[in-house]
DNA sequence: CATTATTGATAGTATTACTATTATCTTTGT
DNA sequence: ACAAAGATAATAGTAATACTATCAATAATG
């Protein structure tokens, strides 16, 4: 996976930055160091002028790449689904049967992440941790129909799109594919919190992984008799 | 069921508030508003200044209600599912059948809610909005650890330990019953979101709803051959 | 080598998230 | 009826946040 993977340019809707990132040291340092950062201290607590002391630079040049800190978490967002995207796309790639297909992609998008040693200033494996504590919270904006409109969640709507239509090949006649695949997604960093914070609501733990909850659950409401 | 609630005394942790505002005129115009004013422009740009202006009273009077604005959302979540909870043991109260139980349960957990006309200060139609779009919120910060200890969501956790319950009964041998239950009642909420908001990636709408989803998942689960 | 782009430093504003003080107004207990 | 206690309003003030603007210094490029 990683060899494959080692030459991708992970691309990013235009208008969530104001400067790309990755088109210099300091965006990618902005990108290495926030990531650290909220995974320390929490996206609340999180600011520019915080950033700035961490990296040894000015809170003003921060905000020639970012708008403000919202849609710095939008692009890590982003960053990530399109990682898992790619992912997603070279496991399952070659693979005939669908039922394990689907398999692999569920497995894809609820199993631990560990970092890929390939893309030198992100670290996903802190960036999973951002995502499961912080995402919901892209989405949860008075801003977010704008947004949405503006194609900043399109590479989220794509990864469930994808794993949709493999349900679809897996049973054509079940009728809620995409509530089922969103809420494996989403249920999936969720059961990932719980398991951290709030242990007695869940069953998830160091040896019950959410993919195996999670892969039970499609395989038993995919093959009702 | 109105009935029976109308004399509903809905009992909140201590920790939560300063003064509790049940016990005034102001306090409950504080609830009364603020789920309004939440509601109206989000909890992100919710301040005690606005809703001071709104209700006619003063800033500083509501702080002696409520430390921040995080705790009158933990709090309005609190009565939230307390409300919920009351719905839920009067409904499959004298229900024998497990199954039976279950299906009244998951209902509900995941129906849309319609205003409870015997509470007066408390709009549970525009709370349930509120709780829809902010209340992942209370559970996602950094202090999560150190309120579920002084209990600030045992009531969310005991409105999923009592569904667990009935699950258990339905199907003993059913592993993983707590992440089923934390993931349908969380994933309601998110699928309420997804049909307002990313429409593309559900399949309940207007004829679809997310109970429907829901009491198929949770059969199909349960009832594996 | 001149131009342009990038970054750093400094300053400044409006808003937020509070705390403190004091005056006023309303209950309630006797 | 009246004093004491409790609740609220008004005002002021502080530190931090979330920016914007300006200009100088430095680096990259043609």
């Amino acid at each position: 996976m990683n060899t494959v993977l080692s030459n991708l340019k992970i691309q990013i809707n235009e208008k969530i930055y104001v400067k790309n990132p990755e088109t210099s040291d300091l965006g990618k340092k902005i990108l290495e160091q926030s990531i650290l950062l909220i995974d320390e201290i929490g996206f609340d607590n999180f600011t520019f002028k915080k950033l700035g002391e961490k990296i040894g630079s000015n809170e003003s040049s921060i905000y020639r790449y970012f708008e403000n800190k919202h849609k710095l978490l939008v692009y890590l967002s982003s960053w990530y689904w399109s990682w898992m995207e790619y992912k997603l796309v070279f496991a399952t790639a070659n693979i005939l049967d669908s039922k394990e297909k689907l398999k692999i992609a569920i497995t894809i998008v609820t199993e631990k992440v560990t970092d890929d040693e390939y893309t030198t200033h992100i670290n996903e494996s802190v960036l999973n941790k951002i995502i499961i504590a912080e995402f919901t919270k892209t989405l949860h904006t008075k801003e977010v129909d704008q947004e949405n409109k503006e194609g900043f969640f399109l590479i989220y709507k794509r990864v469930i799109a994808r794993i949709v239509t493999i349900v679809n090949e897996v049973n054509p006649n079940y009728p809620y594919s995409k509530s089922l695949i969103s809420s494996v997604v989403e249920g999936s960093l969720h059961q990932y919190f719980l398991k951290e914070h709030l242990k007695t609501i869940t069953d998830c733990n160091e040896i019950v992984s959410p993919t195996e909850f999670y892969l039970n659950l499609v395989e038993n409401t995919l093959n009702k008799k």
